[in-house]
DNA sequence: ACTATCACG
DNA sequence: ACGTACGTGATAGTC
């Protein structure tokens, strides 16, 4: 068997994954996206290949000056991007921890080195695979070498191979005439000149004509077209230059042994805790099975067995320090409710794990942690406490009329997802090992290695030691963060916020979830039953117009029914094909029965499968739906609901609407429902300060309508509906971050339109526009937004070389304040309802947000009482220079309540 | 796992 | 010239 070998043109590749992917950004604002993309690239080709050598190539500059020796040609290519170019060092840097062998010498450039050391292989007789992403290289291909070029299509990579068969085949000359064929027709990614007037079309003739350049030069009289023909004798110098560009070396002299190249483990250490570092989680997989773990910590860790050194360990935790209280790191290991054990770090040299068991039980355990903090003496650093609630407190959720939130004025508890959460909002997720290695430069075991996919209990049952241990390992990371974290927090102003709003308002999630709101099961299958007999009866008739039977549901089979098979037309092509989105079919419902059908048939599909059966999937024995609220989703500072999704039930349709009839009250309560009129309006008027806007405010009317007479000159009773409508879209698109564009789609004009009424709202409410702007300066400069109560959003798209992307920075500049201060305001709120609700000894419990929106089940003797609660604490939620107004109404179910 | 679509604020 | 409104989550289809 021959051997393989696999050269890689570095910066070629690393430019493609550059391109091809959008800008990633670590937490520490390194750009990682075209290391990423480079990594996967290898990878893929490696498991293709399965070589024996691997050979990275770079040129020592960067290409942007690499021809300016050659003066008169400028290069025409853009200078590197400062986010690529500072990714190149760190590709070495990954690149050398994983072992691949780098080659680069000055005054070479990589298409050389690769030329050389491929036909070496060659000649060594070896199977070789160049990559790259530059098409320079095909003069290279043989039998036996195979130039590979990946391409992005869509979101896949997809891989071009050349041996020299495939050359000809695409280019109708062979391998080395296409050096040839380069010079004549040039590459400008590449600066070389070419010919003028000649292209790849006329290129391709004179070669399949003449054979090659010097041929074509020897009978020149003989090229047909005049102008073709001139141009060849006018630049027969730049031709020949073009060629000596356009040759790639295949003898340079460099150092280098096959010896080096062999492929060994990429998966060292190093390179596991690089990509830690970049926050490559899907890359951090192919390591696990290879990294063992090592550290100085373990010898600190322990199990305690007996009962007497539990007991005497506890009393140890509530021993003062410093004559202050202590604080402690806590992880529990639980699967649901089963309480399997817990790991107290009470320094950093004593970590303990207990684990349920004999008299040790679950509640036992839990007794003795809510005893830890009850009476302030300790303080507990966790992860994700809103889950740990259940476990740490004696009584969860039943303090009557008691003092609720002196544990979080006090700062008894801290949490460290939710601390990651906020100096980095934008991460996907926020696993214990990534705050690890992010802040305390640990390398800790993760769930999957030590437990497989076997729960906590089998794992212990199995392997005691080892759970122990990594238990141990949580434990002591949620306390040596917490003060990491702390700092960083107060660095950035987030200190408060962490403390008043997002630590406080965990507690008030979790009762929302646990007490979950009440369905009428019955009612929500007839609901679901009532919208079969419809969606059947239009899917037949569907069917019919359609001349045949398809998946509906299918937007590709759709696509080809709609636009080839009945030859409508208007089809708008996505990436993938015909798009049969709303605003498209819409457009076309007119003119075709068939397209109202499916729109209609789209909309109770939808009611059907994510609503009727989709929420009755949730309904537990006491007929209840419990949501999960989290806290650590969202770029802006929301929080989003999950399993299911309570905060997007119909609502703008009537029928859909029609869902929140089967939310209702317990017996002996009604739902009282408040939401806040326009709060971004507001947050926006009082952020910017802007008189105008908050003049309108203070004149108690209709704000769009005010806006509407004010941007077109028209007396407030004259503006007509249109006018409204339009000023309404404005309004939304400015708390958007305003685009012409984005307004002249939702309006349906045209762009200069939209234009117009911008500009039109921007001389209306001129510190607006100066506030918008000024946010999108001073993001630029940060790098990040804040809202108003310190809440940061970093915004690496605005350092983007990508106009696109660069534009969504700014967009996303302008909303983020806005979104965010509303989301803290709503927060405030929800935490002061919550404890008045507790403190003044009432039933009536907060079950749900939208938002902007909040649901309370009332008890029917407490009505008044929490109307004047909900309403106050929403409206003094915090002291803006306009009125927080709220629309607050009361129903026997969620749909008359709203 | 990814895309298209559509529900909400 | 570029191709967009901001923020989410669930479902179904496709690969």
């Amino acid at each position: 068997m021959s051997k393989k070998l696999v050269l890689i043109d570095g910066h070629s590749i690393l430019n493609r994954a550059f391109y091809g992917l959008p800008d990633l950004t670590n937490g520490q604002g390194l750009h990682t996206n075209a290391v990423y993309g480079f990594l996967n690239i290898m990878f893929k080709i490696l498991e293709e290949e399965r070589p024996d050598y691997l050979t990275v190539a770079f040129d020592v500059h960067a290409p942007t000056f690499r021809h300016e020796l050659y003066g008169d040609y400028k290069g025409t290519r853009k200078p590197m991007p400062q986010e690529l170019r500072e990714q190149v060092p760190l590709m070495k840097q990954m690149l050398r921890a994983m072992g691949v062998c780098i080659v680069e010498k000055a005054g070479l450039e990589a298409d050389d080195i690769l030329g050389t050391i491929a036909r070496r292989g060659e000649r060594e007789g070896m199977e070789v695979a160049l990559v790259s992403g530059d098409r320079d290289l095909l003069q290279i291909a043989t039998d036996h070498i195979k130039i590979r070029i990946p391409k992005t299509k869509g979101s896949k990579t997809e891989v071009e191979d050349y041996y020299a068969k495939d050359v000809e085949a695409k280019y109708q000359v062979d391998p080395l005439r296409f050096i040839d064929l380069k010079a004549l027709m040039g590459d400008t990614a590449d600066n070389i000149p070419g010919v003028p007037k000649i292209g790849e079309k006329t290129a391709t003739e004179l070669m399949v004509q003449f054979g090659s350049l010097d041929n074509i030069y020897a009978r020149v009289e003989e090229v047909g077209k005049k102008s073709v023909r001139e141009s060849l004798i006018q630049n027969k110098e730049l031709a020949e230059l073009s060629r000596t560009l356009a040759t790639i070396r295949t003898d340079s002299e460099i150092d280098y042994r096959f010896e080096d190249a062999k492929v060994g483990n990429f998966y060292t250490e190093d390179a596991y805790v690089l990509c830690k570092k970049l926050e490559f989680k899907n890359l951090l997989s192919r390591f696990e099975k290879s990294v063992t773990v090592s550290n100085g910590q373990t010898e600190y860790f322990g199990e305690l067995t007996e009962p007497s050194e539990v007991e005497a360990f506890l009393a140890e935790c509530r021993t003062e320090q410093g004559g202050g209280s202590r604080e402690i790191g806590l992880a529990i290991l639980a699967d649901a409710d089963l309480f399997v054990g817990a790991a107290i770090a009470l320094h950093r040299e004593k970590v303990r794990y207990i684990s349920c068991g004999g008299s040790v039980t679950a509640q036992y355990l839990t007794d003795r942690i809510a005893e830890l903090t009850e009476d302030g003496l300790c303080r507990l650093s966790v992860f994700d406490i809103k889950r740990l609630y259940g476990k740490i407190e004696r009584r969860p959720g039943e303090g009557v009329s008691e003092d609720v939130m002196k544990p979080y004025r006090e700062k008894r508890y801290f949490d460290i997802l939710i601390a990651a959460y906020l100096l980095n909002p934008l991460k996907n997720d926020y696993e214990a090992e990534d705050i690890a290695g992010e802040y305390l430069e640990l390398t800790i075991p993760n769930r999957s290695q030590v437990c497989g996919k076997a729960s906590y209990a089998d794992a212990y049952a199995a392997n005691p030691k080892e759970i122990a241990e990594f238990a141990c390992f949580h434990a002591y990371v949620c306390l040596e963060a917490a003060s990491v974290l702390r700092d960083r927090l107060r660095e950035q102003g987030m200190y408060d916020l962490l403390y008043e709003i997002e630590m406080p308002l965990t507690r008030v999630l979790y009762d929302m979830e646990r007490y979950g709101v009440l369905v009428k099961p019955d009612e929500l299958r007839a609901y679901g039953e009532a919208l079969v007999g419809r969606i059947t009866e239009l899917e037949q008739s569907i069917y019919r117009q359609a001349g045949s039977q398809f998946n509906i549901n299918s937007p590709k089979q759709l696509g080809e029914v709609l636009f080839e098979k009945m030859g409508i037309k208007g089809g708008k092509k996505t990436k993938t094909g015909y798009s049969t989105a709303a605003d498209v079919l819409e457009k076309l419902a007119p003119d075709y029965p068939i397209v109202s059908d499916i729109l209609e048939y789209r909309g109770l599909a939808k009611l059907k499968s994510t609503y009727a059966d989709g929420l009755a999937a949730y309904i537990d024995e006491g007929g209840r739906i419990h949501s999960t609220f989290n806290q650590t989703i969202t770029a802006t500072g929301r929080i989003s609901s999950t399993e299911p999704n309570l905060q997007n039930i119909p609502m703008r349709m009537e029928l859909g609407r029609r869902i929140r009839k089967v939310f209702v009250p317990m017996e002996g309560c009604l739902f009282m429902d408040a939401d806040y009129s326009q709060i971004e309006l507001r947050v926006l008027a009082h952020m910017s300060g802007d008189e105008q806007l908050i003049e309108a405010y203070r004149m108690d009317e209709d704000i769009h309508r005010i806006t509407a007479s004010k941007v077109f000159h028209t007396p407030f009773e004259e503006v007509t509906d249109l006018q409204r409508r339009n000023a309404k879209a404005v309004n939304f698109g400015i708390v958007y971050g305003i685009s012409s564009f984005g307004l002249s789609q939702d309006l349906s004009i045209s762009k200069k339109e939209a234009a117009e009424y911008i500009e039109q709202y921007f001389q209306t409410y001129p510190d607006v526009k100066k506030f918008l702007d000024k946010t999108v300066e001073d993001a630029k400069k940060n790098g990040y937004v804040t809202t108003m109560f310190g809440r940061r959003r970093p915004i690496p798209e605005l350092s983007s070389g990508n106009f696109m992307q660069r534009s969504f920075g700014e967009r996303v500049a302008m909303n983020s304040p806005i979104q965010g201060t509303a989301a803290d305001i709503m927060k405030i709120a929800m935490i002061r309802v919550w404890e008045r609700l507790h403190t003044e000894g009432l039933r009536s419990r907060l079950i749900l947000q939208v938002h902007d929106e909040l649901l309370i089940e009332t008890y029917e003797d407490e009505e008044e009482q929490v109307r004047c609660i909900l309403t106050e604490e929403m409206q003094n939620a915090a002291k803006l220079s306009v009125r927080l107004e709220v629309d607050l109404h009361t129903g026997h179910d969620w749909y008359e309540a709203k």
